[in-house]
DNA sequence: TGCCAGGCCGGGT
DNA sequence: ACCCGGCATGGC
């Protein structure tokens, strides 16, 4: 636990300055959150959110979405981008679950341990790191930090974690250091940071002061500032 | 106009 | 164990 203090200091300044724009948190249903995050890959919210409300429309139940086929379930996802490959991706997933569990439901991973969860979900094809950490934090509440680009890059800047690490290693070592209890507010807050008022440095955020994390010097900075 | 957004896989070294 | 190309829409 070296950067212990570090840490702590980075995450009561994300607090101070977007503690109040935070949702609390309130458990997601495993599988939206999991067909919710493989149409968020590598897509902005707005794109996947509006996807995920055009899969929610057309169909009662996820059992209806198994026997639709690929390229239909691609058109209704087209906002997404990368279409195709998550229409795959999360009919797959489903009738995978659906084939291990005996029905559409991830209820087994409530009493699993984080590294046996994580087992779990990443056995699944399409499923990676950051997807499987969300589905454990955002719908079971499990400590697991998920790690996206603009997290990955953030840390690495405030010096939290090496900057040669990983995806995969940065999601272990975030996990490992931020207090179990806060990190879905760090998550959020780091996010919120990016999406909204830094990008120019605002005077009011600690981060900013501080550490002169605001969004339009990254670029810079990984172009080695 | 080009770049990038809450990734992941498969194939090559 | 890394590195890379591919996948693809919409917003700025």
């Amino acid at each position: 636990m070296h950067n212990n203090s570090r840490i702590k200091d980075i995450l009561r300044l994300v607090l101070k300055a977007y503690g109040k724009d935070l949702r609390p948190f309130k458990s997601t249903r495993p599988i939206d959150e999991l067909i919710r995050t493989i149409l968020s890959q590598n897509t902005s919210d707005t794109n996947s959110l509006k996807a995920f409300a055009v899969l929610k429309k057309s169909f009662n139940s996820w059992e209806g979405l198994l026997g639709t086929d690929t390229s239909k379930l691609a058109r209704l996802i087209e906002h997404a981008g990368l279409a195709n490959i998550k229409a795959k991706r999360i009919k797959e997933v489903l009738l995978e679950i659906k084939r291990r569990e005996g029905r559409l439901s991830l209820g087994v991973l409530k009493n699993m341990g984080s590294p046996e969860a994580i087992s779990y979900l990443r056995s699944l094809k399409g499923v990676g790191p950051k997807t499987a950490a969300c589905v454990l934090l955002f719908s079971f509440g499990k400590p697991v930090m998920p790690v996206d680009t603009h997290i990955c890059r953030v840390t690495k800047r405030l010096g939290l974690i090496p900057k040669d690490l990983s995806i995969e290693e940065a999601h272990e070592h975030l996990t490992d250091m931020t207090p179990k209890s806060l990190i879905y507010d760090f998550h959020l807050g780091i996010i919120e940071h990016g999406r909204k008022t830094c990008k120019a440095q605002n005077p009011r955020c600690g981060v900013c002061l501080l550490y002169g994390l605001c969004r339009f010097k990254e670029k810079s900075f990984y172009k080695g500032e």
